[in-house]
DNA sequence: CGATACTTGCAACTGAGTTGCAAATCGGGT
DNA sequence: ACCCGATTTGCAACTCAGTTGCAAGTATCG
């Protein structure tokens, strides 16, 4: 869930992390901004414009740069793919909804305090990450409005 | 969390499904009521003694039949691997944890109704599936007693 | 500007999982 | 026990997201 409209500043986001400012960066960067959920690397790949092309390759590497600099953050899917959002306006702890038809990845609600105490001290490791996940048939595959991919259902 | 130590029997299971008892299914079916925590596809056919050779396309075909048949759950991780688990003897609703470096995967205590409750109703679509997982490091690897896999850490 | 370090593009590769198809096996009916 | 249609298996070829090696290009800083 997006806390308030996307307000992150490409420039700025890599000027802090201590990133090099290359175009490549940047597009990928404005891609997973302007995109009001989370997006995969192909998304990313084939929406871009003519005038903004970014090898495919290069687009996995930007990803896994912005993703270790804490710019975005990757969510891992059932289907294998990742998908990626901005670090700065999504709560680093909130539920993502995935359709299994569409594969379009919706973010739901923040966890609450209590769900978070009462999941990590359930593990004796050294946890680093909490990923809750709905899987499903999203609204508008369910009233087969939808056609983006293809298959399942 | 294991609810009792595994009590499903291969043939019963497959019976009662309507499944046909062949043998790959009853190897792999064992493979996975041997192992004490989710495992995959690839950890079934390698250790696979030479007796009981199934082939690996076999391996894949045959969880999916297990699992269509709710004889086996699937488990996908931020790696896109997936792990199988009997669903006999684990309750449907709870947490697993991943380790980043050794990749084992292990069941943590079953989610209580209040965090479904609060997690369900969050999103408006038609959901099937609830995934919680806690990504880290685990004890043994923390502890360097682990090799099993390489690079990450 | 020029040296240096980082980043990009391309092509070849990896590895989990899938698919088409012919041969083997299963199982219900006789 | 035997037959035949339905299911399952094995193999080889394929898919597809993601990775890697390397030479060429670009950013950054003095
Ligand atoms: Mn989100
Ligand atoms: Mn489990
Ligand atoms: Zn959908
Ligand atoms: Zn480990």
């Amino acid at each position: 869930m997006t806390t308030g409209q996307n307000h992150c500043d490409p420039l700025e986001s890599l000027e802090k992390a201590g990133l090099q400012k290359t175009i490549q960066r940047i597009v990928v960067l404005r891609a997973v901004i302007r995109a009001d959920r989370p997006i995969t690397a192909a998304e990313i790949y084939e929406d871009l414009d003519v005038a903004e092309r970014v090898n495919k390759v290069t687009v996995y590497r930007v990803l896994a740069s912005l993703e270790e600099a804490g710019i975005v953050r990757g969510i891992p899917t059932v289907d294998g793919m990742n998908y990626y959002e901005m670090a700065c306006s999504h709560n680093p702890l909130h539920a993502h909804f995935y359709c299994r038809y569409c594969r379009a990845m919706t973010c739901l609600g923040p966890l609450g305090e209590e769900i978070c105490q009462n999941l990590y001290p359930s593990c004796r490791h050294e946890a680093d990450a909490l990923s809750v996940s709905i899987t499903g048939l999203c609204n508008d595959c369910r009233r087969n409005k939808t056609k983006r991919k293809e298959e399942p259902l």
